[in-house]
DNA sequence: AAATTTATGTCAGTCATGTTGACATATCTT
DNA sequence: AAGATATGTCAACATGACTGACATAAATTT
């Protein structure tokens, strides 16, 4: 039940460019080693949390917005919209439904009546905490072996990877003030 | 480094677990800034491909299973189960419509022809090389100040970041060998 | 040869999560 | 008073997951 058909063809990074028949522009350079590695540590990192979620009766979605009110308590609807890049309509269904089950608590904001800002009850930092534990342990497990200057690397290549042409709150707050366009 | 929390709480990585306030788990030791800036680097990531797919009416299911058979080719459709971790049903939906429009053809198997071997034509290679252009831009910039030792580094960290308990075809691929190490 | 298993395909229905567009309400700004 | 802003909600729809059932062809086992 397993031929083994994976070593030839183009899986090889450069074998491709060579071959001649493909039109596509500099195939031969192709980081296709990182793009299938993001590929797969993302799928296994968000499995961790996706399986946890669904003693919950909660999707992915549910889990993103836990994260982000928990991890910046205050935060508005506004700000949770851009962050997350949904419409409004996504996360109202959502956001109801954490609300109605006590997960987050609203409170209308002092300066500006109309804002509701966001806060994760201890109900809410308890899930928050499940969650990032599992990715956490992950994450450390994955760093074992790599000493303080190979996570500084990994940390700014991920950064880099990251789009700063329009950052939200939490990109700046993530970023420092080094992001390219302050809003407000 | 990057403490600037735009409203007051948690955000900072210790005060929630001095705080005392929360029966969750060591949330001071958690991995906040991986958890986060994978979370955005991913989504930049994949936004590259998913505006461009796009113009196609193509979805990133399509752009998955397009990708893994131009990397693997005749892959049968039980590996591609495997790899994207999808049901078949799903799976049918999306492959249907590749070998439709002619970015994707099936062989019968040699040895089993029960099998249906899939290849990418060279419509369909056009496109995942267009998609990986646009992916390999955005890690080469990334990577532009990192030396080799660094990017030797980063790709450590996401294998390390990948489950290997039941490594599927193409993992054994990226992996070199079947070898069912547990990821610790 | 017959029975069973395997690889694939398909029909039908459901769910989660995204989308657009329109509109309501409260509140802040001008 | 008028307009802009922040939020909430209704309705309709698309995508891509899911389960369960069933069909077909080909390989394997009995």
């Amino acid at each position: 039940m397993t031929d083994i058909n994976f070593s030839r063809g183009p899986a090889d990074p450069d074998s491709q460019a060579a071959a001649g028949t493909s039109p596509g522009p500099r195939a031969g350079e192709m980081r296709w080693d990182i793009i299938e590695l993001l590929f797969f540590a993302y799928r296994d990192f968000v499995g961790d949390a996706d399986h946890e979620l669904e003693a919950f009766g909660f999707g992915r979605a549910h889990h993103r917005v836990m994260h982000f009110v928990y991890r910046y308590p205050g935060l508005k609807v506004a700000d949770l919209l851009d962050v997350l890049r949904i419409t409004k309509q996504s996360l109202g269904r959502v956001l109801k439904q954490l609300l109605d089950e006590g997960y987050i608590i609203q409170k209308t904001g002092n300066n500006d009546r109309r804002q509701r800002l966001l806060y994760a009850t201890p109900k809410g930092e308890a899930l928050v905490a499940k969650l990032a534990g599992l990715q956490t342990d992950r994450i450390t497990s994955a760093l074992r072996d790599i000493n303080p200057e190979g996570v500084a690397v990994i940390s700014q290549f991920l950064r880099a990877m990251i789009d700063r042409d329009d950052p939200d709150k939490v990109l700046e707050a993530i970023f420092g003030t080094g992001s390219k366009k302050p809003r407000e």
